[in-house]
DNA sequence: CAGTCGTGGAC
DNA sequence: TGTCCAAGACT
């Protein structure tokens, strides 16, 4: 375990002395319940959190954004080997503005979704050439970054450099949909109401807050799950809207399930496979085999190379991008 | 704002 | 061989 272990401060991060009468007529729920929350949460954290490489010390702001880039959709599972050799090879930002952006794609593999490589590849050379190389600390600079969203730009904030952000992942916004909602499932899309609601559990203290946004995010992930969550081993049950309301099923419009078999993404993975493997420029004839409907896979190939996922040269063949 | 964008493991 | 899901970003 080698989450932090600053002490959890035994008293309210804001406002009057436990126990005080609260100013009739001023809303303190929020604020009662959050400091119910992140005592509980963040011991819970501390005690089982996984020991992650991207949690430790000699990661980085660098091995935590590279860690965020790869775990945007993926299992974690699958990102630890990919991580592990990513920072072996680019220990810096500068180390992967230095090559072809198809470097990055190759050095991906199967972690899917490979704009992300090509993505984190440029922010890499825009940190090289605005930030002299340093992963930039400010929320508003993270976020200019390509790939970079609310998201990620809080998490980086928050795990590198210790900030204050509301960090809202899909465990979060789960966590919070149980706990404060009452409902099984969050919304399908990010609302203000969840920015709200984030926002007001957030602790005032810096170091607490972001101890409580990595712990959430691990209690969604460990225990609050999307099925078969496990109450029993939850910190705060005793305070979950969902639970206490008897876990009722989810109402609100079906969570839209995601079809692959037969889309243009699985003729991209499949044109992105064999141009990943190929050591030199792969001729038209080989990349038509992946896929029998030809207008699909002209259009899978046009999009990989409008999208700069890979480069036509002018003899008809296909490669990687080198720029 | 709804669609698009990979991949593989669990069930 | 199907469904659901996994630390979102971008248009």
């Amino acid at each position: 375990m080698t989450a932090p272990t600053k002490p959890v401060p035994t008293s309210p991060p804001s406002g009057s002395a436990p126990g005080a009468p609260r100013t009739p007529g001023v809303p303190h729920a929020a604020e009662a319940i959050a400091e119910s929350l992140h005592i509980p949460v963040i011991a819970w954290f501390e005690a089982h959190a996984r020991d992650l490489p991207w949690r430790r010390p000699e990661a980085g702001a660098w091995g935590v954004m590279v860690s965020e880039f790869m775990l945007q959709q993926t299992p974690v599972s699958r990102v630890l080997p990919v991580y592990e050799q990513w920072m072996d090879r680019w220990p810096r930002p500068a180390d992967l503005a230095k090559e072809p952006s198809g470097e990055a794609v190759r050095a991906w593999g199967r972690l899917g979704y490979p704009r992300r490589a090509l993505r984190l590849h440029g922010a890499a050379v825009a940190i090289t050439e605005r930030h002299g190389g340093d992963v930039p600390t400010g929320h508003a600079q993270l976020l200019a970054l390509p790939g970079i969203g609310e998201y990620t730009a809080a998490a980086v904030a928050s795990f590198a450099y210790g900030q204050r952000h509301a960090v809202l992942d899909t465990n979060v916004r789960r966590v919070f949909a149980r706990i404060v909602g009452g409902n099984r499932y969050p919304p399908n899309a990010t609302t203000a109401a969840e920015r709200k609601v984030a926002r007001a559990l957030l602790p005032a203290d810096e170091s607490t807050a972001a101890r409580w946004a990595a712990g959430s995010m691990e209690l969604g992930a460990l225990v609050c799950t999307a099925k078969n969550e496990d109450c029993g081993r939850c910190p705060v049950s005793n305070q979950c809207a969902w639970r206490l309301a008897g876990k009722p099923e989810h109402q609100g419009p079906p969570r839209r399930g995601q079809t692959y078999a037969g889309t243009d993404r699985q003729v991209r993975g499949k044109l992105l496979a064999v141009l990943r493997e190929a050591v030199a420029p792969v001729p038209q004839a080989v990349l038509d085999r992946v896929w029998e409907e030809p207008v699909q896979r002209a259009r899978a190939l046009d999009g990989l190379v409008s999208d700069g996922l890979a480069e036509p040269l002018a003899d008809g063949t296909y490669r990687l991008p080198l720029t």
